[in-house]
RNA sequence: GCUCUUGUAGUUCAGUGGAUAGAACAAGGGACUCCUAAGCCCUAGACGCAGGUUCGAUUCCUGCCAAGGGCACCA
């Protein structure tokens, strides 16, 4: 049990017992003052008034000399309705510290959900079409999430479902038959290092082109047609594109460094989707409906969801209740979660409601987020409206190579490409996690190439200068017998408390599915470190100060990295 | 029309049924012969509107206003 956590359980309990009561108090029921001056934690003694017959005031005052103290709680002082609880720094830092460079990676994990099994779905993207920034929050959020959940205990199967077999692929073929057919086999120069994100301007093109030309959607229609009998030339075109398309998603999730269990893909869903939905209607559970095949949901107000369009032809839901039931049946999990944008918040409970009409008691979670808009606009393929990932990604990388060189002349191309893209991934990544998740992002591309302020390359810079310092400080100490008494400056106090309160952020953030909570602590903790930085000096410090300073500010360097971990950023070395 | 989400400083965002509503950027000012200035310190600036519940509401409820999403053959 982290420290903190068993300091506000010896209070809860030495409060019970003042109070003659048993479990009246928990250790949640603690909060964290507003201000330093009040104490480091405290009761708000407003829920106990009904229990107790008094004020919350009269209540503080009656407890403040009844709570038994202990070697880390101090002193107790009702400040009006709070009591409030004081800690010796010495201990709590001593403890503190030793639980973080003892646990290092392992510091804040827990094992609340020991046993369990989740599956998560993101990162659905659209063969034959573009990878673009909206894209990118759903990635960085559910690899965050993954990474959170394990954190507490999970085990967990992440997984994205590619749709490969709409008529967005039968828009982009059309194009590039119509305008690109002389690219084939397309010349790198055409396509660039990446012929996903080429089909990607070419389904752009195909929006473009669709929208002024009537003719054209006939022949779209044809070659959907086409893909689907599963033979001839068009098919042959659509295995060959969609393979461009697949590896160009291989290849951003191996820059950004997120790791997939399992790749499932509509078209290999869709057979098995279209007997089942046979099946359904044979046994009424799915009905025929001005033409079409429905599920009808309206008693429990979901409205209806389609299913087969009049001519019988497959919608959405038809490979993705197939997937849903594979994932159960197949993979054994205890929970499914799927990351797709709000937008499809009404889907998602369709879709739970008909797998739990059809017996599956598994939790099922839609964990939505908001869309990514421009600052002119909702981005759209038909208007170009659009900043694709690729773009986004080569200029931030630009960026982070021109600040380095800016500070390190003597950096060979390397060394600067290794650490320009550490810091282009953060910076990419927490641009996406930082804003909540029912907050649409208005996307400034300005801000994401700024390094300063609430980014991750400040985070990044902050675990470098800690990293400088130990690396000039490792020669001469050992770390045996540290005084932790020389901790005695208020600042050094409020980091301690800082670095204790870790575990809990990370439970929090498991619980409530958000990693903008990591976020918002580690830029925190960033900021009392740098402040505490510009306020002593570590090296220069007597021997005994010096050696305490250093842990200290070694159990920071060590919560930066687990906290940016969870984010799926990684710190640098140097910057 | 029904329904969901959002409305906090010039801008982009935090936050809480209670102790002084926090940051970042932008603006203005400052420190540095000191471990990385991608940093630090200071100043100025905000809870859409109206009711209700409560000892207490920016937070909960209702209504209104504003922005955006969803609601039968898109995914």
């Amino acid at each position: 049990m982290p420290i903190l956590e068993k300091i506000k359980q010896n209070i809860a309990d030495a409060v019970n017992a003042a109070l003659k009561k048993k479990d009246l108090v928990k250790a949640a029921d603690l909060v964290y003052p507003p201000n330093p001056m009040f104490g480091d934690i405290s009761l708000p003694c407003f829920d106990l008034v009904r229990k107790l017959k008094k004020t919350a005031t009269e209540i503080g005052e009656f407890l403040v000399g009844k709570i038994e103290l202990n070697d880390i709680v101090v002193a107790t002082k009702a400040i009006g309705p709070f009591l409030n609880f004081t800690f010796n720094k010495t201990k709590l830092a001593q403890g503190v510290i030793e639980e973080i460079l003892k646990s290092k990676s392992k510091y804040g994990v827990n094992s609340i959900g020991k046993n369990k099994k989740v599956m998560i779905e993101f990162s659905n993207g659209n063969t034959h079409k573009e990878y673009h920034i909206g894209h990118l929050r759903n990635i960085c959020y559910g690899d965050a999430i993954t990474k959170i959940l394990i954190a507490n205990g999970y085990k967990l199967i992440p997984v994205s479902y590619i749709n490969d077999f709409g008529i967005h692929a039968a828009k982009t073929l059309w194009a590039y038959q119509t305008f690109y057919k002389k690219y084939n086999p397309p010349a790198r120069h055409v396509t660039g290092k990446n012929k996903g994100y080429f089909l990607g301007k070419i389904y752009m093109r195909a929006c473009e082109e669709l929208g002024k030309n009537k003719e054209a959607k006939a022949a779209v229609g044809l070659i959907m047609k086409n893909i689907e009998s599963r033979q001839g030339v068009d098919y042959k075109l659509w295995q060959k594109t969609r393979k461009w398309s697949i590896d160009g998603f291989a290849k951003i999730h191996k820059e950004l460094g997120i790791k997939f269990d399992k790749i499932f893909y509509e078209s290999e869903f869709i057979d098995h989707g279209m007997e089942l939905v046979g099946q359904l209607f044979k046994k009424h559970f799915l009905i025929k409906s001005e033409g079409a095949i429905i599920a009808d949901l309206q008693k429990y107000d979901l409205g209806v969801m389609i299913i087969l369009r009049s001519d019988g032809t497959a919608l959405y839901p038809v490979a993705d209740l197939s997937l849903a039931i594979e994932k159960f049946k197949k993979y054994k999990i205890n929970k499914s979660i799927y990351i797709v944008d709000a937008r499809q918040s009404l889907y998602f409970k369709q879709l739970f409601k008909i797998l739990e009409l059809l017996d599956f008691k598994q939790e099922m979670k839609h964990l939505s987020h908001e869309f990514v808009k421009l600052p002119e606009g909702m981005m759209s393929s038909r208007t170009g409206n659009v900043i694709t990932y690729e773009d986004l990604r080569k200029q931030v990388l630009e960026k982070s190579k021109l600040e380095i060189k800016k500070r390190h002349k003597n950096w060979n191309k390397k060394k600067i490409n290794l650490v320009a893209e550490k810091i282009a991934n953060g910076s990419l990544k927490f641009e996406m996690i930082k804003v909540s998740e029912d907050k649409v992002i208005i996307f400034d591309i300005n801000q994401a190439l700024r390094f300063d302020g609430y980014t991750a390359a400040y985070l990044q810079y902050t675990s470098a200068r800690i990293n400088s310092i130990s690396a000039k400080a490792q020669k001469q100490d050992n770390k045996k017998a540290i005084d932790f008494s020389n901790l005695d400056k208020s600042k050094e106090g409020e980091l301690v408390k800082k670095l204790a309160k870790y575990p809990e952020i990370v439970k929090t953030a498991g619980e409530k599915y958000d990693p903008s909570e990591i976020a918002k602590y580690l830029f925190e903790l960033a900021q009392k470190f740098n402040d505490y930085y510009h306020s002593v000096q570590v090296l220069k410090a007597k021997k005994e100060i010096r050696q305490a300073r250093l842990v200290l500010i070694m159990a920071v360097k060590q919560v930066l990295e687990n906290g940016l971990g969870l984010l799926g950023i990684e710190v640098v070395e140097e910057m």
